[in-house]
DNA sequence: AGTGATACTGATACTCGTTATCAACTTTGT
DNA sequence: ACAAAGTTGATAACGAGTATCAGTATCACT
């Protein structure tokens, strides 16, 4: 892995791209880039979807973001918070929290020297019903679809 | 009803859907849906993109394929192997490879009690640099791809 | 300050993976 | 054979994401 103690890249941090870091440091659901696009447009109306999604490849090359692939849809999700943690998705309603869940160190050096990779990093997601849909899909009622 | 001791499903195997099916069993790699739908066409010329998505969609639901977000890039690809297994991608070259690791049980009991979900199945992927992309970026040797 | 170079923006058009539609076709049960 | 239901492939449509590009803002330097 790469250590980069500072970011000196060759970049500015203009209006947009401060609106668009703001909006993922303020979110606590995993938006979109389209949901991104749309919150950003409040506090930087006339903002337009290329700059958005141009400045969030930035943030996450730079460390400053993460993309998720929570499986759910087709589209990457964004997160602000880029310290190491794993996610839980709701299968019913798609809600996704964030969760920390170390994986045993044992676990990576196993894999590690049973395949020759550098690891670098992991994502984990859990997937199941959330405390709000189990209510919602109590006991006696069946699953109407497949 | 004879054929699928499991799945009682209203739905038949035609020509086309085991052509589909034989594509994912074969794949060692894991296909996006337009990379099953390239290779399908070998052995069933004339199908359609439609029927390949409905089909992919129609064995994901059965369980008897898995549809995966490695991450890399914005399509999910495909899995043939339906026992529990997790990935190992490649962060250069982007290959997927399939891998055995089951996290430990307490994690997943601890996580259940932490936060009352009903936890159905996880989804893990390891990312790092796999023993080819660490032998082309040896220390002092530069990359001479031609 | 003035000036030129360069990064950045936003509108637009575009690509391409995926889905909806629908008429024709195939299978099943009677 | 016939009707009902499932399935298919061509096509059109959709939508997320990207490339392009002229105009604008900012920086480095004098």
């Amino acid at each position: 892995m790469l250590d980069t103690p500072t970011f000196e890249a060759d970049w500015r941090l203009t209006p947009q791209r401060r609106a668009v870091l703001e909006v993922l440091e303020s979110a606590t659901d995993h938006p979109t880039a389209a949901e991104v696009f749309e919150r950003v447009r409040v506090s930087a109306p006339g903002i337009g979807p290329a700059t958005v999604y141009r400045t969030l490849a930035l943030l996450v090359a730079n460390g400053m973001a993460l993309e998720l692939s929570l499986g759910e849809g087709s589209s990457s999700r964004y997160d602000g918070n880029t310290a190491r943690h794993d996610h839980l998705v709701c299968t019913s309603c798609g809600a996704a929290s964030d969760i920390q869940s170390a994986l045993p160190g044992e676990l990576l050096e196993q894999i590690t020297s049973r395949t020759g990779y550098a690891l670098s990093h992991y994502d984990l997601q859990f997937h199941g019903l959330c405390p709000e849909c189990q209510a919602r899909r109590s006991p006696h009622q069946e699953e109407m679809n497949g």
